[in-house]
DNA sequence: AAAGGGCTCAACCGCAAGGAC
DNA sequence: GGTCCTTGCGGTTGAGCCCTT
């Protein structure tokens, strides 16, 4: 048995957006907000599920959202930021703003992970590819996510390190 | 000009975490 | 304290576009 669906299939769309969906989605969270995922889409008048709502309007509708080329500082702080955190799509997100998760995510997956092969440079480790697997002995990367602090930081600092590559990595923009 | 192959990116799926009851 | 529900995340898929032959 297990959960229940998110929604149930017989009645939702699936699928490419069409215009008018896009039109009520954007109509009824300008009125609304984002409030319950869950019912929205029959609030709405949606034949979506919420999840399908939610992620259309954060990687496509919400109006803060950039869209368009990624600029040379992006490139250089996503590399940075995918080395720290791996793929922690959203708290790399969390730092760049107007850029979603899913953004990024394709982003690298198409573009950068190329950009460092061809050069020669493990995406994982950012260390040169003949030099990668004495690296991962000695430092796995996931002992480096505890070193991270979440995008909106806490005052107390826990006695972790903060982003500590002490050079331009500062990455609070 | 047409066909085939590769690439991009929007969207879906399944799982896990967190909160409410 | 346990169970159920909802949200959020990361991985994956596939339709459409672009480039090469």
């Amino acid at each position: 048995m297990g959960r229940s669906p998110c929604c149930e299939k017989g009645h939702t769309n699936k699928g490419a957006w069409s215009k008018e969906e896009d039109e009520r989605l954007i109509a009824y969270i300008t009125a609304h907000g984002e409030g319950c995922w869950r019912s929205l889409p029959k609030a709405a008048g949606l034949l979506r599920c919420g999840k399908s709502c939610r992620l259309r309007w954060i990687n496509y509708l919400r109006p803060d959202l950039k869209r368009g080329n990624f600029t040379q500082q992006e490139d250089q702080l996503i590399i940075k930021l995918h080395t720290l955190l791996g793929n922690k799509w959203s708290l790399i997100a969390g730092r760049l703003p107007g850029r979603t998760d899913n953004e990024i995510k394709n982003y690298w997956n198409t573009h950068l992970r190329k950009k460092l092969l061809s050069r020669g440079i493990d995406p994982a480790t950012q260390m040169p590819l003949n030099q990668t697997s004495q690296q991962e002995e000695r430092c796995p990367d996931l002992n480096l996510e505890l070193t991270i602090s979440p995008p909106h930081d806490h005052p107390h600092q826990q006695q972790q390190q903060p982003f500590s590559s002490g050079t331009s990595s500062t990455v609070t923009s």
